[in-house]
DNA sequence: GCTCGGATGGTCT
DNA sequence: GACCATCCGAGCG
């Protein structure tokens, strides 16, 4: 996005038959592209206010971006989050779709090139998993995952 | 450190 | 008209 971004350290999963993903129920207009091509983006504005950024992975299954570590662009992302501290600019989906300028403009693009630049650690990292974040129904699954030991998470694990 | 509630608007029933 | 995959600031300890 520009030269902004960073590590992903948290995220969580959405899955088809699962009450909570806006999958569930079947296409809209708002949810269009889960049900598209694999490896393209899926935006949608959260609580009237937060565009939230998500991976799709198989069809009406999409990955929640919930948290990274910036890197990347820290003065952008400051300026565009209004804040001065490092550990809010990206800690929570909300505040990644603020950092990263995300709109409906991205809804459907790839993830395999502009404005993307995805990567792959080099190392394995070690993942933990967790009950998802935000959510009234399928409140159980442990589908939330990320790196415990990361100070960039939107709440601990 | 914590909890609580308001802001805010698209989507679906 | 209710429901949200949220954030932030105020108030309190």
């Amino acid at each position: 996005m520009s030269g902004v971004g960073g590590i992903i350290v948290e995220t969580e999963a959405y899955l088809p038959d699962d009450a909570a993903s806006h999958s569930y129920g079947g296409m809209t207009e708002r949810n269009r592209a889960m049900f598209g091509p694999s490896a393209q983006a899926y935006v949608y504005l959260s609580y009237g206010l937060h565009w939230c950024l998500n991976f799709v992975c198989l069809p009406a299954s999409a990955v929640l971006i919930r948290a990274i570590e910036p890197k990347w662009g820290l003065e952008t992302m400051r300026e565009r989050r209004g804040v001065s501290r490092d550990r809010l600019l990206c800690s929570g989906p909300g505040r990644i779709g603020q950092a990263l300028a995300i709109n409906m403009e991205q809804n459907g693009l790839p993830l395999w090139r502009e404005p993307f630049c995805l990567r792959l650690p080099e190392a394995r990292p070690e993942i933990s998993a967790g009950a998802r974040i935000g959510i009234s129904k399928a409140v159980e699954q442990p589908w939330r995952f990320g790196l415990a030991n990361s100070n960039f998470l939107s709440r601990k694990f």
